[in-house]
DNA sequence: TTAGGCATGTAAAGTGTTACATGATTTG
DNA sequence: CAAATCATGTAACACTTTACATGCCTAA
């Protein structure tokens, strides 16, 4: 599952071109799948190729021909396929969690910079996704529910358990690790 | 913060080997920050060349020479300089939740099978990071609560929304998704 | 008048993943 | 006897990110 067949998904929505579709990226995918122009073009150019959608051009006054994209019926199975091919992945990566790891060797300010900043992104995608809910597919409110809630327990561990980090306390063992259930 | 920095991150607290370093990304990043040998080895010769790592070739019988790879002065500095850049990502990549996006594509059993395999690929996670907390540094530790909460809110939630997804109900606008609190 | 939205793309650089290639020792 | 562990790496491939390149219209 790549830019590619996520675009795929889309059109099999509505049609649409490759501006359009990185707004639904924006809106519905930032939290889980971010790509930019850089990877819908391209994508968007080589499913064309494949005979998986097709492409109709619009002239327009003062902008370039704006590139509407349909499905084929190629297309449509192609993306049932995708859907039910093995093992989804589920990947984090983060740089922030890394740095964290190294809290000992981080100064205090500097640290506490990084977990607000942390806090505050992880509250901006809660609103985000609490914006776009209840409108859309049962699939689409699933996700942005589960983009909430992981973000809500992301937050709240973080500011249950800063404590642990910084201050004069780091070094006392006694200290737990507080997993907040409420 | 890529690969190389990390190794070099991980060459402050020992020198190791490649296969050392393997095992602690197994056994500490994998949650956030998963990488294989094609990663390791290559960012080690890299670390080397700039002067950040020396290394020391320990003959061994039948196996290739253990090549122990200790931190330089430069090579710490260029690591607290790394934890000091600015905004350190936090990237999630879903194909995962990109399937479920489409959910209403797919039929019940997969569905079923896709949501129960992400259940227990997070409990197993879970039960991974338990095992290898209280042992480390508060950094350490309180990544691993981290990636606890985390996984254990998105098994939860999948498990209590389910029903949003899978049978009769599906198309009943009454349901609300529940955001479990406790 | 300035920022943002609309609309397209390419090219290069950076990174990571996967498969390949080797081979002895130890454990079950 | 098979599988896992130890131990190294390379090469090809895939994919994304970032910067570049263009340019009008509209709303504040």
């Amino acid at each position: 599952m790549d830019v590619k067949t996520l675009c795929l998904g889309l059109l099999t929505v509505h049609e649409a071109c490759g501006y359009d579709l990185k707004k639904t990226f924006e809106s519905s995918f930032k939290h889980f799948f971010p790509a930019g122009y850089g990877s819908i073009y391209p994508a968007l150019a080589d499913l064309a190729e494949a005979g998986l959608v097709s492409c109709r051009e619009i002239p327009q006054i003062g902008k370039p021909d704006r590139k509407v994209y349909r499905i084929t019926e190629a297309g449509e199975q192609a993306f049932i396929k995708a859907l039910n091919r093995t093992d989804p992945q589920h990947k984090l990566r983060s740089e922030f969690l890394a740095t964290i790891y190294f809290a000992d060797r981080i100064d205090d300010e500097r640290l506490a910079d990084l977990l607000d900043a942390r806090v505050e992104r992880l509250r901006e995608s809660i609103a985000d996704i609490s914006a776009c809910m209840d409108t859309e597919s049962p699939g689409a409110s699933f996700v942005a529910g589960f983009g909430a809630v992981v973000a809500e327990a992301a937050a709240k561990y973080i500011e249950s358990n800063r404590h642990l980090l910084i201050g004069s306390d780091n070094h006392d063992k006694d200290m737990h690790i507080k997993v907040a259930t409420g």
